[in-house]
DNA sequence: CGCCAAATTGACCGAGCTCAAAACGAGTGG
DNA sequence: CCACTCGTTTTGAGCTCGGTCAATTTGGCG
């Protein structure tokens, strides 16, 4: 919205050198000679289509994605045929690690907007890292962070009330945001209710409700998928499980 | 029970060569003068009691460790001081690698009961790894195995019925005693009903009242700690989300 | 303007949490 | 061998949060 979304050739050919993200996807804190060496494996793709995905569950193991732009999920499908949400990933976020164990994907990568995805083949990453030690440590930081993302997805769903996974999940996604450089302030949230619902382990009509009840407090101004942290200490509080004080600034009262 | 539980120090030294894990544990795969090369870095450490940490939140990774026998919990604690448990572990499964997102470990590894313990450094493992292409990619997979537990416990806590997590964590563990060599249908349990709740999200009065459940549907036998499997097929349909067949062949209308 | 998907709101109900008490088992000491 | 204690586990009873079903409302788009 904010920038012209012609179709931009030149850009789609800058490198990592060039990347904004350069400082949080894999060439971070490795030398000009060695990310050279990592651009030339690294395949730049054209833009990806909302509800397009880069593998699928059983897929093998080929390559590890990053978006430049966009946004994606990854799911699961339960037996019960009910799709169970495993993470989003925002720009500089690695995706494919789940196949690390098995060889094989146990995931689907959906992209939940048009984005710009660059592909690593695996293959090439694991040789190149072998002579980089830069690489390997950074290779491995990344794998590291995934997981602790996964933690953070873990420590929503356990033993905490829908209204703090709901301001918890708010939270996070205010930080990740800001860390790729965006208004952790004023999001406009790239999945529907349904994916946050799936990915929280709520229903969808919960997830409606505390996003009602958290701007009926005053913590949030939302229209749609438009969302403003309006009181991000509040927020704060709410994630970590305390109940809000009993009387609040907003009108609640008045209906 | 089953061999002599004597302090043998000849055992405390045996090497990966020898160790039971080899084919579950980092060795594996690899060929026997890189296995020397391991070898070489992996510090045996005495036996390590019941309660006891390996490593706790907030210390600098120094090292993984795998346990050749026992059993550990890693856990994190709630800012509201309630721990939560993060994975449990047995022998050959690796701990430690949460701190490789940000150099530190975010939980801390307890055990349950006396248990053996190898350490490999971390920094020394790495330059190994570096030089050792089949230990590289040994070492990827074994951290992508860790992740699918990761996975396996979180589908295990979203949108699934007491009833039904509580089948998949006993199926589960089956499965893994199984791959050390152990039965999978004569269990006793090394962690507490209130440890199986913590790891469940569920409250530790719900998880006892889910073995009874079981229990009086026949499908397994509880006394204490010691579970027997005894339709392991039921037990997978629950675990799967089937409920129980209206009528069954144990007693449950006698009570 | 009308259509369809997404989101909100309401009403009801049940799974599972909480509080409470009893039963059990493993030590410990007389 | 029994009595006593302390921790773990089981069982019971009631209530609440959040799921389900259903009806609107909203918004985007042809």
């Amino acid at each position: 919205m904010a920038s012209p979304t012609v179709f931009d050739l030149a850009q789609l050919r800058r490198g990592c050198s060039q990347c904004s993200l350069q400082q949080l996807c894999l060439p971070a804190g490795i030398d000009a000679a060695e990310l050279a060496q990592l651009e030339r494996i690294v395949k730049r793709r054209r833009p990806v289509a909302r509800g397009e995905r880069l593998f699928r569950a059983g897929d093998a193991l080929q390559a590890v994605y990053v978006a430049r732009d966009g946004a994606f999920k990854t799911i699961t499908g339960n037996e019960a045929g009910e799709e169970q949400i495993v993470a989003f990933h925002l720009p500089g976020e690695l995706m494919g690690l789940d196949a690390l164990g098995s060889g094989a994907h146990r995931c689907e990568a959906v992209a939940l907007t048009t984005a710009q995805v660059c592909e690593v083949p695996f293959e090439s990453l694991v040789a190149v890292a072998q002579q980089l030690p830069g690489l390997q440590q950074r290779l491995l930081r990344v794998i590291g962070q995934s997981v602790d993302r996964d933690r953070d997805h873990l420590d929503m769903l356990v033993r905490r009330q829908a209204n703090e996974r709901i301001a918890l999940f708010l939270h996070g996604l205010g930080a990740r945001l800001r860390l790729i450089g965006r208004s952790g302030e004023d999001v406009t949230l790239p999945m529907s209710r349904e994916d946050i619902a799936r990915f929280l382990g709520l229903a969808l009509e919960t997830v409606s409700r505390g996003f009602t009840r958290l701007q009926d407090d005053g913590v949030i101004a939302v229209s749609g998928r438009r969302v403003q942290i309006l009181d991000p200490v509040e927020l704060e509080r709410l994630a970590h499980g305390q109940e809000p004080p009993p009387q609040k600034q907003a009108g609640r009262a008045a209906r």
